[in-house]
DNA sequence: AGCTATTATACCACTTGCATACCATTATAG
DNA sequence: CTATAATGGTATGCAAGTGGTATAATAGCT
């Protein structure tokens, strides 16, 4: 245990400053989600200059030991959150496997919502929905057919959307908060079979996803059609208490 | 516990009065679907201006916690997040939905480790395994094969096991922290049709899942095939912030 | 000389928290 | 049904504090 810093020690003082408050941080002298002390006041404490002091919260950072925020203040990272079960799209999904995703649109506009759209989105009877059907691809290959409807008012141009349906839709302040999916194998109708370049019987993920916004309304409802030879979806499970 | 706000803190305001409210909603201070007390009122109750308060408030809303209505008051949030995701055995999943399980063996002893399960479970090459293969049923229908695997030190005797192997493994105090699952569509082999009877070659949704400890060995290795048509995985995923 | 570590200083961009006023929506009394 | 009150939503301004950055200077080392 390092009690104290050694200006004449051969290692130098952001390192021997790190070790040290790694130590800090490891016996809870802050908690979780807590702010430390600002940089200027640590680094009196500490008597050292506040570049120094940086150096050495930058290397924290860099660990994942802390977050800093600029105009707010530096806080111990939130233990190991959950990289798994996080909502994301197919873009972004596609992309952290390393793979890149692609798209062909099938179609993309407003129409008038199916009964089944009716009650998944609490539309009334006879009202518009922005509907987006594209087969999705990774590395060229096809993966999946996926057919998203969301509320028109939600997405009153839904030519603009390129790419990532998320991310235009981040774009305009609509994150969701929360999503609800069902998962079933079924065999590949000769639509999405020839779609997916495989004959049709053969088994397919099929993904039915609701998407929830902060304040509890439904942002949108995607079905998808995963071709069951080249996608894996990972859930993580957490055990009662 | 948090009992009570400091300016001084280097935390900002509105994050220790978030964490006081995520508190008090967690202490079922106010019912759910009953209203909070109004902004202006929460605000002088803990001594800060309404802003601050509705930053607080916001971050609630954004996880999901509270929802507000202009005009109308903020509301305790529904709780119906924690039922799902949670982590369950086959028997306890159809009680849930409804049905009843059924279960009949195929296998039920120690044997040596296969070379996968070795890896699964961190065993060393030639190990025993408690091996547990049964088809599950809900209402006298066959709705899925599952094969368990043990490392043989935490299950001496499966021969114990009746119908619900978690309901046994909790009984001995072994309860898993948290699991991971992949879920695949694939076609049934001839085998697992004859099982669940169906032709070979319908959908079956292929489930692996591997359980740990609180500790973080590896408790569990289970491979499922549900039919496509019977059955429903439900997961519920989390935005991001 | 050239490099690195360290310090000192100043400034910038952002966040926080407060005060005040007003708007939009909802509930309710009459 | 309407008018009113109560609720959440928004906009502005302000001051203090925070991390982010640039520049220059000093010391010690190779």
């Amino acid at each position: 245990m390092q009690t104290k810093l050694d200006a004449r020690s051969a290692t130098p003082l952001y390192l021997q400053l790190e070790a040290l408050l790694r130590e800090a941080l490891a016996a809870q002298t802050w908690k979780a989600g807590e702010a430390l002390p600002p940089e200027r006041a640590l680094a009196e404490q500490f008597g050292v200059s506040r570049l120094t002091l940086r150096k050495a919260l930058e290397r924290l950072e860099a660990q994942g030991l802390v977050r800093r925020r600029q105009g707010s203040g530096t806080y111990v990272a939130p233990r190991l959150e959950q990289p798994l079960s996080l909502l994301t799209g197919f873009s972004e999904d596609m992309r952290a496997r390393g793979l890149e995703p692609g798209t062909r649109w099938l179609k993309r506009g407003l129409f008038t919502a199916t009964p089944e759209e009716v009650l998944a989105l609490s539309l009334s009877p006879g009202e518009k929905v922005a509907r987006l059907e594209r087969v999705r691809s990774a590395q060229g290959e096809p993966v999946a057919v996926e057919r998203a409807a969301l509320p028109a008012h939600r997405l009153p141009q839904p030519e603009q959307v390129q790419d990532s349906l998320y991310a235009y839709l981040e774009a305009r302040g609509l994150r969701p908060a929360r999503a609800l999916q069902r998962l079933r194998a079924v065999a590949a109708s000769r639509q999405e079979a020839e779609l997916l370049g495989l004959r049709s019987g053969e088994p397919l993920l099929y993904i039915e996803r609701l998407s929830y916004l902060a304040d509890g309304s439904v942002l949108e409802f995607t079905r998808s059609h995963y071709r069951g030879d080249r996608y894996d979806f990972v859930a993580e499970l957490l055990g009662k208490q």
